[in-house]
RNA sequence: GCUCCCAUCGUCUAGCCCGGUCAGGACGCCAGGUUUUCAUCCUGGUAACAGGGGUUCAAAUCCCCUUGGGAGUACCA
C-alpha cells in the first residue's frame, strides 16, 4: 500500500490549495485534462485541497452543456475535487457568474488607490488605433505612452468623470501599469522571469457589462479562496506580470506559480488542436462531444475504447517523468511519485501510437474474468451475442495479448463465434494440397473418437497420428487451421478446437473440405 | 513586428542545477530466434546533444550570439 502522507510539508508552510479553473466554452481538451491532473496530483501528494472553479465571466461565449461535460470528463479520469460547483465548500460560490457582486468593490478599491482608472474609449476607436498601428507594423499598446491621449479618467477632472458616470457612459476599468519598473517573477517550472513594465498594457479589469475580466476575477478569487499554488498552462505566462502587479496593488500575498508546457500536435509544430485529431484520426477530447449549435461530433477517448487509467497514465507522462524507468502508474502511484520539479519546460508532442500502447498495457493487466465481462457487454450491444462466460473468459485469455482495445478482440476472435464463410485465397494456394481433403477427412474421423475434447488431448492425439502416418506437422496443421479459421491467424489450434467443441470442430472440417473441393 | 518562453534519437524522455560514464530507458521501425499460421514473446539493431563562439585540462552540462519553434499581443479565457 502506498502512503499518501504529505511529503514536503516542511517547506510548504501554508495549507496547499490548488484550483482547476476552466471556462465553459466547449469541451475540455486533453491538454486541459492534463492541467487538471497535475493540479490534482500536486494537491494530493501534498495533502492539499483540489478546487473546481468555473470561470464563466464571458456570457457571450457560454456553451450549454460544457460545464457538465468538464465535470463528467474529470470524474471519468478519476480526478476528484474537494470543493467546487457540485461539491460545495466554504469558499463558494464556485461559479464566477454567481460571484458577480463581489468584484466591483475590488475594482473600485484599485481606482481609489490609484492603481486603476475609468476608460470611456469606444471599442471602434480602439480598433481603429490598432489598425493604424498595425499598418505601421507596430502594436497599439494602451500604456503610459498612450493613456494620456485617450478618453479616460486620467485625463479628466472629477466633474467630468462624475458626469460620465451619472450619464451612464459605458466604461471599463483599466489597470494602470507602473512606469519604468522591472517585474521579477518566480515560476516553479521556469525559475526567474523578468519583464519591463513598459512592454505591458493597461489591461481591462472590469468590463462595461458589469462583469470582471479573467484577470481581475482570477486574482480576487484565488485570494479569497486562499489558493496557494496556481498551476496552469503556459499560455498564461505572458499575463503573469499583470497578475503579480495586481497582487501587489491589493497588498495581498501571492500564490506560487507554475506554468505548464503545452501539448503539441504529433506532426509538425504548434499546439494540439481539435483539427489535428480529425486529420490524424485520434481523439483530442476525453469524452465524445456534440456541439449544441452545429451538431458536429468530436470523438472522445472513452468512446474510442480507452481505459481512463491508461489515458491518465499516458497524459501524466507527457511533460512529467519520475526520473526512473517506470512508465506504468496507477493514480495512487502517480500521487506518490509526482512532483512539480520533474515537470519539463518544453512542449510535448502527443504520440497517438504510444497512447495505444498504454491502453494495451492496461488491457493485458486486466484479469481474464474482468476483460471477459467487458467484452461480453460489447458482444451483446455490437453483435447481439450472449455467449457463456466460461467460453468468453477462455477466448479472452487466448487473444488479449494481441489487441489494444476491447473492440479489437472481435477482429481476432470472430471465428470462435462464426464458422468461416470464405477461405483466404493466398492461404489456400499455399496450404491446401491435393492430399489435404483426404488427410483432413481422416483427421475428422480421428477427432470424432476422442472422448475428452480438451486442448491437451487433442494435441496429443493429432501429434501421434501425424507421427504414426509419417505426415508433416506444418502441412497438416496449416490445412486444419484454414478449415477451422478460414485464414492464417489465431491462437493455438488445440485451444481453438477446445473452445469450439468437438461437434463444431468436426463440422467445420467437413464443410470446409466440401467447399474447397468446388 | 513587439514581449516572454523553449531547444538531447522520428516521438516521450533520463542526464544539465553540483562540468569528467562508448549519452541511458520507453514507443515506433528493422533484423534474428521461438512457433502449426498470425500475433505475442525473447535477443539484437537503428537513431540525438540545432549551429557558432567563449570559459575550462575537460562542455549535452556554465556564459554569449545566431537559428529554429511556441505562446501572448481583446471589454476571450
Amino acid at each position: 500500500m502506498v502512503s499518501l502522507q504529505p511529503k514536503i510539508q516542511l517547506i510548504m508552510p501554508k495549507n496547499i490549495r490548488v484550483r482547476f479553473a476552466p471556462s465553459p466554452t466547449g469541451p475540455l481538451h486533453m491538454g486541459g485534462v492534463r492541467t487538471a491532473l497535475y493540479n490534482y496530483l500536486f494537491a494530493k501528494s501534498n495533502g492539499g485541497k483540489m478546487i473546481l472553479r468555473i470561470e464563466d465571466t464571458d456570457q457571450s461565449r457560454f456553451v450549454p452543456g460544457a460545464e457538465h461535460y468538464i465535470m463528467e470528463s474529470l470524474a471519468w479520469c478519476g480526478i476528484q475535487f474537494d470543493e467546487g460547483v457540485s461539491e460545495g465548500g466554504s469558499y463558494g460560490p464556485y461559479r464566477q457568474s454567481e460571484r458577480k457582486s463581489i468584484y466591483k468593490a475590488y475594482a473600485d478599491q484599485l481606482i481609489q488607490t490609484g492603481n486603476a482608472y475609468y476608460a470611456f474609449d469606444r471599442t471602434e476607436d480602439l480598433n481603429e488605433l490598432r489598425k493604424q498601428a498595425e499598418a505601421k507594423k507596430k502594436t497599439f499598446i494602451y500604456n503610459a505612452q498612450t493613456r494620456k491621449t485617450l478618453r479616460n479618467s486620467l485625463n479628466m477632472n472629477d466633474d467630468e468623470i462624475k458626469k460620465h458616470l451619472m450619464e451612464g457612459t459605458p466604461y471599463v476599468v483599466r489597470f494602470m501599469i507602473p512606469e519604468n519598473i522591472c517585474i521579477t517573477m518566480n515560476d516553479l517550472i521556469r525559475g526567474r522571469v523578468t519583464v519591463k513594465s513598459e512592454t505591458l498594457d493597461d489591461k481591462v479589469l472590469f468590463k462595461s457589462d458589469g462583469m470582471p475580466t479573467y484577470h481581475l476575477a482570477n486574482i480576487v478569487d484565488d485570494h479569497l479562496m486562499e489558493i496557494s499554488h496556481v498551476i496552469r498552462g503556459e499560455e498564461w505566462l505572458p499575463s503573469l506580470p499583470l497578475h503579480v502587479l495586481l497582487y501587489e496593488a491589493f497588498g495581498w500575498e501571492k500564490p506560487q506559480f507554475a506554468h505548464l508546457p503545452l501539448l503539441l500536435k504529433p506532426d509538425g509544430n504548434g499546439k494540439l488542436s481539435k483539427r489535428d485529431g480529425d486529420r490524424l484520426g485520434f481523439p483530442v477530447f476525453p469524452l465524445q462531444w456534440k456541439d449544441p449549435k452545429s451538431g458536429e461530433i468530436s470523438s472522445g477517448y472513452r468512446e474510442n475504447g480507452y481505459y481512463p487509467d491508461a489515458f491518465v497514465n499516458m497524459l501524466a507522462l507527457l511533460g512529467w517523468n519520475p526520473g526512473n524507468d517506470q512508465e506504468l502508474f496507477s493514480m495512487t502511484e502517480l500521487i506518490e511519485a509526482f512532483s512539480l520539479d520533474r515537470v519539463g519546460k518544453s512542449g510535448s508532442k502527443f504520440d497517438p501510437e504510444k497512447a495505444k500502447w498504454f491502453n494495451h498495457q492496461y488491457l493485458i493487466q486486466r484479469s481474464d474474468k474482468q476483460l471477459a465481462s467487458e467484452w461480453k457487454q460489447w458482444l451483446k450491444t455490437e453483435k447481439n451475442l450472449e455467449p457463456e462466460s466460461v467460453k468468453v473468459v477462455k477466448i479472452v485469455s487466448l487473444i488479449k495479448e494481441r489487441v489494444n482495445f476491447v473492440k479489437e478482440l472481435w477482429d481476432e476472435a470472430s471465428f470462435f463465434f462464426e464458422a468461416p464463410e470464405s477461405y483466404d485465397e493466398k492461404v489456400i494456394k499455399k496450404r491446401w494440397k491435393t492430399d489435404s481433403p483426404e488427410q483432413m477427412e481422416n483427421l475428422a474421423t480421428l477427432l470424432d473418437t476422442l472422448e475428452d475434447f480438451t486442448a491437451e488431448k487433442i494435441d496429443e492425439k493429432i501429434k501421434n497420428w501425424i507421427a504414426d502416418n509419417e505426415l508433416s506437422m506444418g502441412v497438416i496443421m496449416n490445412a486444419l487451421r484454414l478449415l477451422l479459421v478460414g485464414a492464417a491467424k489465431g491462437p493455438h489450434l488445440g485451444d481453438i478446437m477446445e473452445v469450439l467443441g468437438k461437434a463444431e470442430s468436426i463440422k467445420r472440417i467437413r464443410s470446409g473440405i466440401k467447399t474447397l473441393l468446388n
